[in-house]
DNA sequence: TAGATTGTTAATCGATTAACAATC
DNA sequence: TAGATTGTTAATCGATTAACAATC
């Protein structure tokens, strides 16, 4: 696989992409066109092909892409058949929602152990995870091949806890806390999911809806 | 306050200046120039006054910018001073971790009301917001005034229940749903949650970073 | 074969950065 | 006043779109 240098914009595409082939595989499609997959997805053919193209060349002329081979193409590219293991640190309330509702193995990473102070938890497994002591997070880091971690803890101790996951060989934190982790230039690479972000740019996208219709009103008041 | 078409890129931006200006405020620091505030947020000193100039001069010449009043403005930027009254649906994990631990309030939105089908749910309170049936939804859209919708319900009835929403008079969803709901140029707003994406993308920036250690090994054993 | 559609090169468009006069 | 820093215009850079030869 090529692994040029790619735009942020490409990546952030990517698993839309992926989800869009899922769609299509399940109603039986097996073939798709760019023109087609742009009409689907809201974007120009060019721009589909523009980004695959970044990665090699996964269509034929004239037929367009196999639905499931661009599948697993992208699937690869994303790195979802590299076995990534990965551990979540603070089973609170949003760490014990993704332990319920969210699949891992969907994407490929395997969820190996979690983590917490609570000592009602400690010892006890969810959905075939065992939960283990905070204590031991420094020790089972450095006993096991662990990718990611999944950091739901307060505010308060993120920096601690992040902390020893960096010096502990982890790769990357899915970082659920409303902390900015990193300093520009950090080496960890970290993706944060900030709930209130994307609730403010809602708000934001309302707003200006809602100024354009009073705008659009006193235009024809006149 | 201004209100020109601005860029996507520009409007993701506005709630990380929001966050980090509630940070300094909270460390005493009322006074910042474009330059600083760069250098904290990984961005340039240009792209920050251009940023800001789509809305308005908040700044001073010489001096910088006025801390709380900048926040205040782009608070006010992104509606969080206009009571937006919201309803959350489906009361299931990702839901009640919703109303356990995000701070609405802290994003100008009120929770008013919240839906279920649960029995054992309906007619309970959860942290002051008044659980209700989902039968209904609809008759309390009608004599209320609701702008957003949380949407966490099961993938099966999402579509359904997004119907209900936009036809009562909801002007954008919050969506925690793994599902696209939205055709292109659907007039309702749509935000989407969608964890996979965050978590594969991840999952590719980790992928990146072991490919180029892999080829950094070889060249040197060259 | 003729039609369809790719991968890629070139053209356009938009976003970021640099520069600087205005001014606090 | 001199120094600092804004807001804005111009220059650059990068991303998207268009065009088209290659080819299935």
């Amino acid at each position: 696989m090529k692994r040029v240098k790619v735009s942020n914009n490409v990546i952030r595409r990517l698993p839309r992409y992926l989800r869009k082939l899922d769609e299509l595989q399940e109603n039986g499609i097996n073939r798709i066109s760019s023109f087609e997959l742009g009409q689907q997805l809201g974007l120009t053919p060019s721009q589909i092909r523009q980004d695959f193209s970044c990665f090699g060349e996964f269509g034929q002329q004239g037929y367009g892409y196999n639905v499931s081979g661009l599948r697993e193409q992208i699937a690869s590219i994303l790195g979802m058949d590299r076995g990534y293991r990965a551990i979540l640190v603070g089973v609170g309330n949003i760490g014990h929602a993704l332990m319920d509702n969210f699949s891992f193995a969907d994407c490929g990473v395997e969820l190996a152990a979690a983590f917490d102070i609570k000592e009602s938890l400690i010892g006890t497994e969810f959905k075939g995870v065992p939960i283990l002591a905070e204590a031991e997070l420094e020790g089972y880091l450095k006993n096991n091949d662990i990718a990611l971690a999944v950091l739901c803890v307060p505010k308060e101790v993120a920096v601690n806890v992040t902390k020893i996951l960096t010096e502990n060989g982890i790769e990357a934190i899915w970082n659920f806390t409303n902390m900015e982790l990193t300093e520009p230039n950090s080496p960890i690479i970290v993706e944060n999911v900030h709930f209130s972000d994307s609730l403010l740019s809602l708000s934001y996208f309302v707003s200006e809806r809602m100024d354009e219709r009073t705008a659009e009103a006193s235009r024809n008041e006149k």
